[in-house]
DNA sequence: GTATGTACCTGTTTGC
DNA sequence: TGCAAACAGGTACATA
């Protein structure tokens, strides 16, 4: 699943291998992913022929480029939901099995956005260059300079929800999934059902690096299994390389304590933790 | 303004 | 063996 580490991984293969193209022609093979494009996936291809890649940048899991004009232009907004990537691929490539949406381009190659479960999607951002508007409510990332810790911390200490809720709440710090959130709250060791009002300033500060470290790790070796021709990895081999403490771990042993990883049931999905090192609010 | 629950998707795994 | 249910989960939107 994507998320930050991933997402940056594949912006930074689209600044390598797509800026400076031409978009000649696009071809949707399904119109769930450009299902924000209200005019149609014949308006979204006409829209976007003849235009060309002039930046890559991103903020949380959603990435844009820049079409024409970086600092004033129109923007494509992507997100690669739970299953998206974006793969550079030469045309005479066959076509992926849940291709949705192919870019051919002047360079010769292809853009090719491949989704299986279409959780994620493609939309023309009109003036969105710079930041689109469609995104204006998504907060900035912890790896994002102008990311303001003190405002987070307070943030989360004025909440009374969990903090792994506010944590992959988008509107107070954005490019945290399941996963991230996880391991940064195993490394912190704080449950994730505590209230934010419950934690301590040094907690807080202590969460944001350990949510920080472990994304910065993951981008680091997101780097080595890059490939030229493929923008992204399959969206889910990055993970197996990576040492993950608490997600997935269930019934392994923690790697500070020895305590068993627990596995319940979050939000229609799965939290992991470890029962000695993260205590519950009420045990 | 804030908080919570649900629909959207499809391939794989699990259970009867 | 075969089929159905469970599971993976980020986001927009509806509801409280």
């Amino acid at each position: 699943m994507p998320e930050l580490p991933e997402v940056e991984v594949v912006r930074r293969g689209l600044e390598a291998h797509v800026l400076d193209s031409v978009i000649e022609g696009v071809e949707v093979l399904h119109p769930r992913p450009v299902r924000r494009h209200l005019p149609g996936a014949a308006d979204f291809a006409r829209a976007l022929t003849g235009r060309r890649f002039v930046a890559a940048r991103r903020r949380g899991k959603y990435l844009w480029l820049a079409l024409d004009d970086a600092d004033a232009g129109d923007a494509m907004l992507v997100h690669l939901g739970m299953s998206g990537q974006m793969l550079v691929q030469r045309p005479e490539v066959a076509a992926e099995r849940h291709l949705r949406v192919r870019f051919g381009l002047d360079s010769g190659t292809e853009l090719r956005f491949v989704d299986q479960r279409m959780f994620g999607g493609l939309a023309l951002s009109p003036g969105g260059a710079v930041v689109p508007t469609e995104i204006a409510h998504i907060a900035l990332d912890p790896l994002d300079p102008d990311f303001d810790d003190e405002a987070f911390v307070a943030r989360v200490r004025r909440s009374a929800s969990g903090i792994k809720r506010i944590l992959l709440n988008q509107t107070v710090i954005s490019g945290v999934g399941n996963i991230y959130a996880d391991e940064g709250l195993w490394r912190a060791q704080l449950h994730g059902e505590k209230p934010g009002t419950a934690l301590t300033r040094p907690q807080v500060r202590l969460l944001l690096d350990a949510v920080r470290n472990v994304m910065t790790s993951a981008l680091a070796q997101g780097g080595t299994s890059f490939d030229a021709l493929y923008v992204n990895v399959n969206g889910e081999s990055g993970y197996f390389d990576r040492s993950l403490d608490a997600y997935g771990q269930e019934g392994r042993p923690c790697g500070r304590c020895g305590t068993a990883i627990r596995r319940v049931a979050f939000m229609n999905r799965s939290s992991y933790f470890c029962p000695r090192c993260q205590r519950g609010p009420r045990l």
